[in-house]
DNA sequence: CGGCTCGTTGAAAGGCCTCAAGTGGCGTGG
DNA sequence: CCACGCCACTTGAGGCCTTTCAACGAGCCG
């Protein structure tokens, strides 16, 4: 380890794997092409076919499908340390959209820059595949939770899951975390109305679980929401007790 | 293009590029190891690492997940061509369960043949992670649906979707398809009460559109199915107009 | 024949939505 | 400096969609 302040993603991936300074220079290095993009305007759009991957660094994105009849549906939030389009560049389809929720910081990742990375250093590869896999469970989480839990525990659930994850790059604890997104977010990511998802937080402030209010979550009561939600972070794959 | 019978892998991979004879003969190779699993018993428990992916040539399995409130959600189904469980394979975790709802005939692949097969064909490779990339692109679309769609639109999609991948594989058409599934799939899959997937049925049976009974689903109105559904294929990635 | 699964239907309850109105903070322009 | 508009949030009332509870019929198998 050395005293050097690393990357989110690097945070991230060292929770899985320990990786030695060959790999964490081969991944710095991935860094290499910095890019800002403003809040609100799409990064990628439906449809459209990406050419580059990012690495978001600073900042909060989205990715959400829209629908015909103007509503939306919030797939996935990327928050510092995730991959935002991997999928695009690895297989084929972009079949969504990415909107940055606040401006934000992210490194440029060309196809042959990653494909060189996983040659030279196949524990990255996994430990990025990894993450891709964990993406993945993440969205099956989220169908599980529309299809088969309430408003309350969904909400619940989506707060503990985005706190720990959080949690693995340093911005998040047991006690809360700053968080950017509006309640409009929070409905078209969990399939609610926002008046629904007002009065649900409403409901959960007022049992003393936790308080969704001016861009900063608290947690009232980590067990109480825990129980909940059923709340069961196997799906996550971070092995150890990362919230303490 | 040989007289011989194709699995109905390569039926669908064939939807996506046109495979030459070398090719075909590495992925009939891939389905030496032929096994047979019965109805009802779980081919892989959630939480259990798989060795081996499975490449299905006969019948219907479903993947879910179980709550512990007893519920349960179905993320996807596998029919005839598709592949199970190869995310466990390539990445780590097998977080859900595997269901056959018949019996059911599969190929067991090994990590190490399709490594193999792909450094042999990279079209092929290319060909495989076409696959994957939309079976993602499936459950994403699953989730829009149970966040956004209503009752009837999100069954109309469903045995639409349903309709065009078993079309791939030559086993449906713009009439309709066998359908081994029970209201109950159909409930757990949807999000919704059985009670309620009955009376859906319904409705949609006595407005001509699609009737799903004994086993069979047949599309009467398959254009105001799609009105119904805002049903656009273009996720399936199924260029042409395959649905003749 | 009894038990089981799957399907069907009715009635009542409840969760969530829509409509509607109103608050407060903040930036912009007169 | 204040008026104005906009955005995020808040709260109430009414109604629809979906669920739950309950009962019953049909087919299948031991």
């Amino acid at each position: 380890m050395t005293l050097v302040e690393h990357s989110p993603l690097t945070r991230k991936l060292s929770a899985f794997v320990a990786l030695s300074d060959v790999e964490l220079a081969v991944l710095e290095r991935l860094h290499q092409r910095r890019r800002s993009f403003v809040a609100g305007r799409d990064m990628v759009h439906q449809g459209q076919t990406a050419r580059a991957a990012y690495i978001l660094s600073a900042g909060w994105v989205c990715s959400y499908k829209l629908q015909a009849d103007g509503t939306r549906q919030i797939v996935d939030f990327q928050v510092p340390g995730d991959f935002l389009g991997l999928r695009s560049v690895l297989l084929r389809t972009s079949d969504h959209s990415f909107e940055p929720i606040v401006d934000i910081e992210a490194a440029e990742v060309m196809t042959s820059d990653l494909l060189e990375a996983f040659a030279q250093t196949p524990r990255l590869a996994t430990a990025i595949l990894w993450a891709a896999s964990r993406d993945e469970a993440m969205v099956v989480e989220h169908l599980v939770g529309i299809g088969r839990r309430g408003a309350d525990a969904r909400m619940a659930h989506f707060l503990l899951e985005l706190g720990s994850r959080l949690a693995l790059v340093g911005m998040g604890s047991k006690e809360g975390f700053e968080c950017p997104l509006t309640q409009y977010h929070l409905a078209d990511t969990l399939g609610l109305s926002a008046v629904h998802v007002n009065r649900v937080l409403r409901q959960l402030r007022e049992s003393g679980l936790v308080t969704f209010r001016d861009g900063h979550v608290a947690f009232h009561d980590y067990g109480g929401l825990v129980e909940l939600a059923e709340f069961d972070p196997a799906y996550l794959d971070q092995t150890g007790p990362l919230l303490k």
